[in-house]
DNA sequence: CTAGGTTCCGTACGTCAGTACGGAGTCAAT
DNA sequence: ATTGACTCCGTACTGACGTACGGAACCTAG
């Protein structure tokens, strides 16, 4: 089972082994017991299946917009009975997520214009102040 | 004209007094000579509607997420001739745009499956975890 | 003319999410 | 058994973007 070394475990999450020391200090993932294969010496930490799972989560919770203080009260939910208090997380960040999306979208518009005034004509300053006026949040 | 004190320039660009000097001291606005009506004392500095604009248009900038970094490069092309390094900063983050925008609703799939999973049932563990596998960038 | 609110300025602190460092201990291969 | 890589741990630093503090100067209303 708990094979993994702290940077096999890092590099099956696709992070350094700094970010998942730091993890651990947030309390993000578990600090599991030194152990040494003979009983000689004090071993080091290792890690299983388990933990590549918890590391991956956390990555794409992060996609998702969730800082790591939300993303530890998620994976406590995960092991307990409080779905309301999940579903109430989701929601939230679901409805940040529609607005940053449409957020990211306007500004893509305004931005669009952008590029297209600055491409209209071929001399004299780029108007780029006048293609975002009024636009964006 | 410049007849607005910090605090107003502030309000009228939804920002707070210090980010406006912080702002400043990033090159990012002006800091016009202190000025005082009757000549008495050495007055404070005003600004004008050209103040409010370049603010609202950092602010806008913002959401479209270039740094404060690359702002104040957008900002010395408005005045400038350099409509290609104007284009390719702006390709550079249509692009960006593009994939972030793409990311969040790749995001938002998985998250909405998260809270159709936790809603399904109404007993026992949200499986919050399962949810994601395999999701998001 | 005085009380209060503002402005000005430098410097310090805060947050988020890491990243780097350095020395001691440990492990795996030769 | 020695070498070289890896682990452990605390602490310090980074970077992006502000926010707060404190004292002196200033401006405005009563």
């Amino acid at each position: 089972m708990k094979s993994r070394t702290i940077a096999i475990l890092a590099r099956e999450g696709g992070v350094g082994v700094e970010t998942v020391r730091f993890y651990q200090r947030r309390g993000l993932l578990p600090t599991p017991e030194r152990w040494s294969r003979d009983g000689v010496g004090t071993g080091v930490r290792r890690y299983g299946e388990e933990d590549v799972r918890r590391l991956r989560f956390i990555r794409s919770a992060q996609t998702a917009g969730f800082t790591l203080e939300q993303i530890k009260e998620l994976l406590s939910l995960d092991a307990g009975e409080d779905r309301a208090r999940a579903h109430e997380l989701a929601s939230e960040r679901l409805a940040a997520l529609d607005k940053a999306i449409a957020d990211l979208v306007e500004a893509r518009t305004a931005l669009r214009r952008l590029a297209g005034a600055c491409a209209s004509t071929d001399q004299g300053p780029c108007p780029i102040i006048a293609a975002f006026q009024g636009e964006a949040a």
